[in-house]
This record gives C-alpha cells, sequence and structure tokens, in this order.
RNA sequence: UCCGGAGUAGCUCAGUGGUAGAGCAGGUGGCUGUUAACCACUUGGUCGGGAGUUCAAAUCUCUCCUCCGGAGCCA
C-alpha cells in the first residue's frame, strides 16, 4: 500500500492507500461519518461506514477531536459529491495524538484572537494558500532574475549605519565598538556588489522600527533589491514591469487553486499582465488634484492620493521622476532639470501601495557628496560608498520590492500581516 | 506621536439605568451522504482594572491598561 499525497489521490482511483494528516473536521451521523482530512497538499473527505469497519474504527468518532494527527488507509474513489471530485472509503483511522480543544472554531475570530494564535491559524486553508503563493512569488522573483543574469549576493544585515533615514532603525549591542543597526535595505551593499558581478540582488529580512499602524506595514518584512550597471533609469523600469508582470503570470499558472481558495478574481489579476501605466510625479500630482487632491508639486504622495491614482486601473501604474526634496540622497539628477530625480515607485491597484521603489543612481562622485552634505550625513561612515564613484564608476539603477506587499496584492487579501507566517508589528512579537 | 473605534461565556457578538443573553465551540442523546451538517437537551460569566455618581451601573463620569483602524513615514 502506498502511502500518498492528498494532491495525487487521483492517480489511484481504485486503489488502497495510507494518507498522513491532520483531521481538519468531523461530520457524524448515526452509522456513518466524515473526517474531513488536510495534509497540507490539500483536502479530502473520508467516509467511515459503520457494516464496512470494524466496531473499534467506527467509534474512533467520539474519541477523535479537530487537529488531531491522524493516519488513515482506504480505497480512493471518484466521487462527485465531494469537493475536489474524489474520496476515501476508509479501511483504519490510527490517532498518532489527539488534540485538546482546538482554539480556531468554525466561525469567525477577531484579527486579534487569530494574531494571538497565529501558530494555529497558519493551518486554516486560506492561510495555508497564501503562504504557498508566497512560495511561488518568492520563487518567481528570483527564477526571473537569475534567467536575466542577476548573480545572488547576500547584503549584511548587522550594519553600522543607516541606508536611508536614520529614525527607523532598530539598535543592537555590538561589543567594543556600541550600536549596530538591524538593515533596513541592503542596497548600498549591492551597489558594491555589481562592481564585481555587474548585476546582482539580495533577498532577506529588513527592519524599519517606524511606528506605523497601517494594514501595509510590518516592522520586519522581506524585500528584494536588485542592482544593474550601466542600466539607466529606462532599462530599470523596464526590468521592473517584466519581473512584476512574470511573478503574475507564474502565480496564476501555478497556484490558480490557492487563489480561488481566497476568492481573488483571477480576470482582474490577469488583466495587469499587460504594458503598466507611466506618469511623471508632476503628471501625478495634476491628476490627483483634478479628482479632488489639493497637494503641491513638491509633495509626496500620500494614501489617498496613491488610490485616486490607481483608481479603476487594471495595471500597477509607475511614478517617475520625483522631486529632489521628497526622495533618498543616492537618486540621480536629471540631466535637464536638476530639481528632479530619476526615480520611480511602483504602486499596486487595490490599495496595497508601493510595492517598488527605484532608481538611477547618483554615479559622480561630487555630485552624491553635495547631496551627503546637504542632509548632514556622516560622511565618514559612507567612505565606503562613495569609494565606488571613485574607481571606475558607471551608470547603475537598481530597485526593492517589498514581498508581503506584492503576496498581497496578488492574493487579495485585506491585510499585509497574513502575507508573512509571523508577523511583526509595532505592539505584537508574539507569538 | 496624533485622530477615531473597541474590550460582556473558550470564540463572534447583542444588551444605553431595574433578574446576564444568542450563535458557534465543549458535554449528553438522535440521525446511512453530510458540506461552517442538522435536531433536542445541557455545562459555561470578576461585563478589561481601579475609583466615583445613584436606592440600583455591563449601561453614566473620571482614570489606567490592552487591542484594532487610519494619518505621518515607507516597501
Amino acid at each position: 500500500m502506498d502511502t500518498v499525497s492528498v494532491k495525487d489521490v487521483g492517480q489511484y482511483a481504485g486503489k488502497e492507500v495510507k494518507l498522513q494528516g491532520w483531521v481538519y473536521n468531523l461530520r457524524k451521523s448515526g452509522k456513518i461519518w466524515f473526517l474531513i482530512f488536510r495534509d497540507g497538499t490539500g483536502i479530502i473527505q473520508c467516509t467511515v461506514i459503520k457494516n464496512l469497519v470494524d466496531p473499534e474504527i467506527f467509534e474512533k468518532k467520539s474519541l477523535l477531536t479537530l487537529e488531531s494527527s491522524v493516519i488513515v488507509t482506504g480505497i480512493v474513489r471518484e466521487e462527485p459529491r465531494s469537493v475536489g471530485g474524489y474520496e476515501l472509503t476508509v479501511k483504519t483511522v490510527q490517532e498518532v495524538q489527539i488534540a485538546d480543544e482546538y482554539p480556531i472554531g468554525k466561525k469567525e475570530h477577531g484579527p486579534d484572537f487569530l494574531l494571538s494564535n497565529r501558530h494555529l491559524w497558519l493551518r486554516s486553508a486560506k492561510q495555508s494558500a497564501l503562504l504557498k503563493i508566497r512560495h511561488t512569488v518568492y520563487y518567481a522573483i528570483t527564477e526571473y532574475l537569475n534567467n536575466n543574469g542577476f548573480y545572488r549576493f547576500d547584503s549584511p544585515i548587522l550594519t553600522p549605519s543607516a541606508c536611508e533615514g536614520t529614525t527607523t532603525l532598530f539598535e543592537v549591542p555590538y561589543f567594543e565598538q556600541g550600536k549596530a543597526y538591524l538593515s533596513q535595505s541592503g542596497q548600498l551593499y549591492l551597489e558594491a556588489g555589481i562592481m564585481s558581478l555587474g548585476k546582482c540582488y539580495d533577498f532577506g529580512p529588513v527592519f524599519r522600527a517606524e511606528k506605523s499602524k497601517t494594514r501595509k506595514h510590518l516592522t520586519e518584512f522581506w524585500m528584494m533589491d536588485a542592482e544593474a550597471a550601466y542600466v539607466k533609469h529606462e532599462g530599470n523600469m523596464k526590468i521592473q514591469e517584466e519581473l512584476i508582470r512574470y511573478v503574475i503570470r507564474t502565480a496564476i499558472e501555478r497556484n490558480k487553486t490557492e487563489l480561488e481558495i481566497l476568492e481573488r478574481d483571477i480576470d482582474q489579476l490577469q488583466k495587469a499582465d499587460a504594458p503598466f501605466k507611466k506618469v511623471t510625479h508632476r503628471e501625478a500630482i495634476d491628476y490627483v488634484n483634478s479628482k479632488g487632491a489639493s497637494i503641491g508639486y513638491s509633495d509626496d504622495l500620500g494614501t489617498q492620493e496613491e488610490d485616486l491614482l490607481v483608481e479603476g486601473s487594471d495595471v500597477p501604474v509607475f511614478v517617475e521622476k520625483w522631486p529632489a526634496e521628497a526622495k533618498a540622497f543616492y537618486m540621480k539628477r536629471d540631466e535637464n532639470d536638476p530639481s528632479i530625480v530619476l526615480g520611480d515607485d511602483l504602486i499596486a491597484p487595490d490599495g496595497f501601495g508601493e510595492i517598488i521603489g527605484g532608481s538611477e543612481r547618483e554615479d559622480n562622485h561630487d555630485m552624491l557628496l553635495d547631496r551627503m552634505h546637504q542632509e548632514k550625513m556622516n560622511i565618514a561612515e559612507y567612505q565606503w560608498y562613495l569609494d565606488l564613484r571613485k574607481y571606475g564608476s558607471v551608470p547603475h539603477s537598481g530597485f526593492g520590492i517589498g514581498l508581503e506587499r506584492l503576496v498581497g496584492w496578488i492574493s487579495g487579501v485585506r491585510h499585509i500581516r497574513e502575507a508573512i507566517p509571523f508577523p511583526r508589528t509595532i505592539y505584537r512579537i508574539n507569538p
């Protein structure tokens, strides 16, 4: 008898198999009962019929509880009445461990309760589907990069100073040297990496000690940063668009079942695999102001403005060419207008906000130094970064993708905290 | 940090001054095709903590705590 996964039972119709997993639900009747069984690959209904099994097996109906671990054997049978199309006519049920009363019931729960029970919530169908989509998105991103000449280059997580602002860092004690900080982006290190590898990327956790309390923010999240030598602003956006469209296609191809479990509108998602819209920051301001907003040409886009901008759009929208004061010190100036930097944000539809931030980087030593002075940065700490502009500097560009936001948008879940196994937010570090 | 909301059974919630409630979960019984199964019965309460007003407080006032949503900042 073969031990099989639920996803493969279709290949075993008419045969006896062994399944190893957990009790997802139980429905008991007088002389028949149903064990809804899950094993991580899928869910199948197992039917236990009184006159087909030993009395001791039949009586397990009063022993088993929700989420008890069980090993079941029986005959796989095609069954149109059952979800998934197959059913198991049970021969034996062996309990591995009888679960205590399971805290997560069949009715709805509030977010606080579910997050406090995240270690158990992960087992529910939607959360399991979401984790599978996260897996696909993660791999699709790295597949695209690997197929396009990018080398994986792991940036450090413990860093001596900030990449961008200085108010959002987590501090950790670091021996005699005092303090170190958890990385908020590997970007600056990648700029060193491309001078060795041409194109490279990192993918790992980054940390922001921002006191953000919104459905788009976590204090620990996963970011992919990519960087490429001799790529300019336009080429940078082209890579970003191709990458995101590849991820969308891959998710639809590999996770149709999971997207259906999450009730994601797949046709709508499909429409996002089309040329993305591009507007300059200036055009974006004019547009949102015409829709009722009232912001100036040097302002950043707030949540409301982002929502207005993508409202009714099937595809994500690039906002490029930002006023320098709204963006980071390392972004390259536009040759035609020194008040503008060659940065781009990619705004996802459906309120997930910015899923990519990218830019062409300043490659001129003196201009970069000027900007750092303006920002009152500690030049000594960034000497190595300035060095990159002294030893064979080249035009180069890069961008960062927030994994959870991308997963959230593709999955259609409302809150980003569901897009990571154990979310870290300002008031929650357990479990 | 600011603005708004919430805290009542294990869970989700109703209850706006006069005997503490429902659904689900748990327990008992019934049911051979259930799909968040159903039916009957049933266990379960420091109404977030403290103080105050009142003959009387889950309900009104003050205060503290916890959580949620949003803003700012960002991916």
